[in-house]
DNA sequence: TTTGACTTGTCTATTTTTGACAATATTATT
DNA sequence: AATAATATTGTCAAAAATAGACAAGTCAAA
């Protein structure tokens, strides 16, 4: 599940539009759906904002938006793979996960 | 390792200056001291530049700098474990590593 | 066929990044 | 210690990337 999407369900699920979120984060209409549909990118203070309005948990959104951006980088990229497992062991090397 | 740490490593194994490397990216030694030193990230295409110079796979030097950059944009998020996940299911799904 | 919701295209302004240059620091050599 | 060679740091302007606004378009429901 990506960013946009995420965004889009939680903003269905609370039966809002996207002008009222849109006016929330203070940038027009076109901007905003243009977040969802993945073809721009939300900044962090947005994602921050955005939190508050659901009222949800900071990971909930954030570590999906952090994935969002790690995915863009690595989606072209032939040695994905293995620079993920490099940054997991050298940012948390008590987590197993990565060896 | 980082990455800037790895081409130090790789450039001494060599016997070679930095002045040397520099100029092999067309850039200028103070440049160039940055991106062992860290405080700036070398460009996809010089990081080409250098496994041809060094003679290596390409995997060798591109995971190393793909990771630091995914470090970069990790190391001051408190979600950064769960982020790194969602994006090795997202893009690696059948690496059963992020489950 | 009009209205409301959303999307797409394009342009400008802002922000970020890159690289050059100057100055400083560190290390090696004599 | 003095000098020379190597490496680092600070700062600025140019270039590149990104954000946001506006205009115009599509699509679905009434």
């Amino acid at each position: 599940m990506r960013f946009g999407e995420q965004l889009k369900l939680l903003r269905e699920q609370n039966g809002l539009l996207q002008r009222e979120i849109a006016a929330e984060l203070k940038i027009d209409t076109p901007m905003y759906s243009k977040i969802e549909g993945g073809s721009r990118k939300a900044k962090r203070q947005q994602v921050l904002q955005l939190v508050k309005f659901f009222g949800l948990k900071e990971e909930a959104l954030m570590s999906v938006w952090l994935a969002d951006q790690i995915i863009d980088l690595l989606k072209e990229e032939k040695h994905g793979q293995s620079s993920l497992l490099i940054a997991g062991k050298d940012l948390y090397p008590h987590n197993k996960v990565w060896q």
